[in-house]
Parts: C-alpha cells; sequence; structure tokens
DNA sequence: GTTTAATTTCGCTGTTGGTCGAAATGACTT
DNA sequence: AAGTCATTTCGACCAACAGCGAAATTAAAC
C-alpha cells in the first residue's frame, strides 16, 4: 500500500505527465497529437503514456495505425479515482492546463474529433 | 499552483519522509528520537525535515539542545490539508507505521514523553 | 511484398535526489 | 571559555529519471 502510493506520488510529481493527465480527462488523443500538444519529443511522450497506463491512470486502444489514449474511468482504484478528482479540481484554472485543452480543442475540430 | 503541486507530489514520493510524516501525526519527536526509529543517519533525517518543513507540512520548536517537529495543525492550506488526511487514511494500517509509532510510544514512555 | 506512417523500445546524456561522513553551527554545562 | 551534545550544512557518491535520437516494431496502403 504505502510502496504503491509513492509510486503514484512519484509518477504524478511530472509536469508532462499531469499535462497528459488533465488532457486525457477531457479528450481522446493519440501520441502525435500529444507530441504536438506538449511540444516534446514523440518517444517522451510515449514513455510518459506507458508509466501511466502501469498505473491505471489510462487506458490505450488501438485504432488503425493510432493509438488512442484516454483516462480509464472504469478504474475501481480508490486512491487513483480520488487523486484524478483531486487533480481535476485543484488544476482546473491553470493556465498551461487551459492553453493545452484549447490546443486539443483546435486540433479535435481540424481533424472531426472522434469523440 | 501546478508547480506547487509537483513539489508537494515529489516530497511526498519517498518512504522516509511518509514516515515521517505519519510519526509526527501523533507525536513531538526530536531529530535523533527520528533516527533511532528510521534507522538512518542523523543528517539524512535532518535533510528530510527541511524539506517537509519548506512546503509547510511540519514545524519545528526549539527546547535547549533539541529541535522538536511536529505537524503543523495550523497551516490553513488546503492541498497540504488535504493530502496530509489522504496519508492518514490509507497509511493507517500500514506495518511499517503501525510498527514506527510503536517504537515512538516506547521511547516516549523511557524518556517521559513531552506530549 | 514493399513502402509509408505511427508507435515503442533502446542506448545514451545530463540532472535530480537520497544517502553518508565530516565539518560547522548552536546551545547548554561546568 | 572550554567542553559536550544535538543539529545543520557541506561535499561527495550512487541511483533513478526525464529527455533525446536512432533503431525496431506494428499496421495500413499501394
Amino acid at each position: 500500500m504505502m510502496n504503491n502510493i509513492i509510486k503514484i506520488f512519484k509518477v504524478l510529481s511530472d509536469k508532462n505527465r499531469l499535462r497528459i493527465l488533465m488532457l486525457l480527462t477531457k479528450n481522446k488523443l493519440c501520441v502525435c497529437e500529444l507530441r504536438d500538444i506538449l511540444g516534446i519529443t514523440i518517444s517522451t511522450v510515449s514513455k510518459h503514456l506507458s508509466i501511466l497506463k502501469d498505473l491505471g491512470f489510462i487506458i490505450d486502444e488501438k485504432d488503425g495505425k493510432w493509438v488512442y489514449y484516454s483516462l480509464n474511468t472504469a478504474s475501481r482504484d480508490i486512491i487513483l479515482n480520488h487523486l484524478l478528482l483531486f487533480l481535476q479540481i485543484n488544476l482546473h484554472d491553470e493556465e498551461q492546463i487551459k492553453s493545452d485543452l484549447e490546443k486539443a480543442n483546435r486540433l479535435c475540430i481540424n481533424e472531426v474529433c472522434k469523440m
């Protein structure tokens, strides 16, 4: 339990992972869309996604050549759900997060978002 | 805000700091008592304490040669209070934590605890 | 099957962070 | 003021980690 909580805190103490989590709260996005929004290399994005997935925060869904990621809303893990809610409440007004979400919306409009 | 949350998560993603926080939730302890309970060097304990203090989790109180640390129960910081409560709920039954608290109790009995 | 495109994995680099021992600081005692 | 004890600071070490580019993998399209 303690070791799990420590792992979760570690995973959440990275800016890009928090940005990804907040993006996936509202959108279903593929790796290259996240790369465009975050402005980091695709290999780094992929690594962050695998870390978030390992802990159960997000799930992936293959669609042709693309892999779409979204929040694991079906999770029964109380700790994960609690911390996700905590983040949503406390990062909702953050400029960086709002800007990220606007970028995601523009991407979805351009590409006929599948949500 | 986001940077602050990241800092807090970083601080909480260390086993010894969590153990210290849980110990100070129930006890007022000095550095050498924490060293005895945690089994790490005094310089390491001191560093962890300064990190926890910088973020507002704990306060110190000088008493002669000793420096006693305790939880900053007067904090008005919603984030800190929320996460402390979260930890208390989720680490309460952890073996390591229970064992630490027992050790602290024994120390307090031996030395006529000042609480 | 070959090509093309998206993603993951791998190897590397620079940075951060936990730990220790030793030195420095602070505070009481004699 | 000299000595002793608790604590903090300093310097060094090693491990963990975010980041990148290149190679490997996967899947569709031709």
